[in-house]
DNA sequence: GGATGCATTGTTAGCGATAACAAGCTCCGC
DNA sequence: GCGGAGCTTGTTATCGCTAACAATGCATCC
């Protein structure tokens, strides 16, 4: 009995177990063609029979590469961007990786720049950057070009793998939704103006407003939070002829239903609202909100695909993908009020 | 010139730009006292000259740990959790530590221990496991001694090195607002009773109640969702003996005050109503909600120290630390109706 | 002035894996 | 029966770093 503290088996103790050498180990576990089936079977025994796992550093460090994704995210407790990290991790867990999160404060040049150098020094096989700003993309037009790198949300422009929901379309279907039920025109709640997210959801709104022939009000500019929504809504409330409107987000929403109510506007009856995002709670809003779902786990898994083609070489390193939100009718939409 | 892709520089590089040996350009780096000051110049220019940075999984091979952490959460999108993980990469990231995710889709001993073993593949310095459940502790059990852990969330009859949030404290201060308001008692919707953090909610709510001699009614038993606080909110809104309800969260609670308005029961002058979390849209739901705030970001901290106190062995691996959460009163609490 | 000690630096050996090459074996055709 | 092809396996070098030890120089002490 030996009662040193048990290091954990390398290579060599399952090669010495199963009579071969530590080389035929390595061939069994990265699936080489040539090894015979008999052989095959014994290294695998002695690798249960050890309880044998496979040291990544070591491989990271003679193949320069690691089992590791590193995802840039803003650190934020918004819905989108959480969510988006949270089926991430899932997607990249199905397929063998580990996650490393490296969160940054704010999304500027400097933050991205070093978030992606802690993740280089990781040497990790691949990049996520989930870019919602002009500024991020500018942080990685100086990255290296030899890490294979997927953009969400970024720019189509500048982003060569990059995977995209279509905020203009969806935010369309909510306008139009709206046109239909016989509103003269739609007002807009909109998120912060440097972010993709919002300036889509802004032009497929005017988009559609012009492609109906309908007024375009101006912009109510807000931010995502619960408290700009209140902020429009309060001055929204006051003004008779506004009987429909689009927020750039849910928290938006919520913040000028909140607002409606206090000034004694009823929704949908007196004015119908509509988010965007489909938070979990959304149903639950007074009246359950009418608003557009995002498929973060279908962002997420398109993604993941388009960085594990670049990693393993399988496909050039420049595609991009866009995927399309739905439309969640809720009771928050009805028609305009009976002109007085 | 050489047009080969150009090797990112090594140990060795650096040592023969400043003339010296790469043992003491390791030195440097590890900031061994011995090394004379200007020696130690020396090598960091030639470092800086090169834009040396060092190969992690070379060092992870030889000392057998990285400068990774890694993080066992639930992958899910409630805001506690969330809010959580984004607090502990930040403050990861502060002390220089990469933050390696390793999310699962169930609380259950299985996938736990699942998760953890990646982990360990990883060689990971030290181990933050989320641990709302009593399943997740059972996977704990066999975990391996020598990897620095800590729990966030567990029992403390079971952890080690722990950080939770007294529950029970910030479920006694609603309910204990809600009595001084007049109340004659307060009914309570749980979270999922497995989870400890829904236990002890419910145990301080019972606690309160009891110190204050105020018949306890049944626990009306929920989940997180705010589907089940409106579900409750149904049942509730029937019975006129009820004026106070606090709930185990606030998406709850948004569940709940929408069934009670469409019950045509008034908040706070019918009912009176108190959440848990203080998510940030909490402040704009109608009414306005009081709530229950757990410095997530102080857990992070917490739990960090605790690690990184064990990682470099300056502390014993047994400690528990609790953070006590703030009640913040909004306009959802008021006296309980006139009695007709 | 030689022994002692400390500060500073260099040398060597490995960590655990993969890659490149070499070697043995079997099978085949002529 | 012999050479070459192809399958299977082993040997050796190497990735970039830290640990352990060795070696050097200089000040200090008796």
């Amino acid at each position: 009995m030996d009662l040193r503290a048990v290091r954990s088996p390398a290579m060599t103790d399952v090669a010495k177990l199963a009579g071969v050498s530590h080389q035929t180990v390595s061939r069994v576990l990265n699936d080489h063609p040539n090894v015979r089936e008999q052989t095959r079977l014994r290294v695998r025994a002695a690798i249960a029979e050890l309880g044998y796992r496979p040291n990544s550093a070591a491989r990271a460090l003679v193949t320069g590469r690691s089992q590791l994704i590193g995802i840039v995210a803003q650190n934020s407790t918004l819905y989108g961007p959480a969510s988006l990290l949270a089926a991430f991790e899932q997607a990249a867990a199905e397929a063998g990786f580990a996650v490393s999160v490296g969160s940054v404060g704010r999304m500027d040049r400097e933050s991205i720049a070093g978030a992606v150098e802690r993740h280089l020094d990781q040497r990790v096989a691949g990049l996520v950057v989930i870019a919602p700003v002009a500024s991020a993309d500018d942080a990685l037009d100086d990255m290296p070009d030899d890490v294979p790198l997927v953009t969400i949300d970024g720019d189509p422009a500048r982003s060569r793998a990059l995977v995209t929901v279509d905020q203009a379309a969806g935010a369309r279907q909510a306008t139009e939704l709206l046109l239909a039920a016989g509103h003269r025109t739609v007002w807009h709640v909109s998120g912060p103006p440097d972010w993709y997210d919002a300036a889509g959801r802004a032009d497929g709104w005017r988009s559609a407003l012009e492609a109906a022939g309908a007024e375009v009000p101006p912009v109510v500019a807000g931010e995502w939070s619960a408290a700009s929504g209140y902020a429009a809504g309060r001055m929204l409330a006051r003004m008779p002829e506004v009987t429909a409107v689009f927020t750039a987000n849910d928290h938006q929403a919520l913040g000028l239903l909140r607002a409606l109510s206090e000034h004694g506007r009823r929704v949908p009856d007196d004015v119908s609202v509509i988010g965007f995002d489909d938070v979990p709670e959304a149903e639950f809003f007074i009246p359950p909100l009418t608003t557009v779902r995002q498929a973060f786990d279908a962002v997420a898994q398109a993604g993941l695909e388009l960085l594990l083609a670049q990693i393993s070489d399988e496909a050039p390193p420049a595609e991009q993908i866009v995927i399309a939100p739905t439309l969640v009718a809720r009771s928050s939409v009805g028609p305009p009020p009976h002109r007085v």
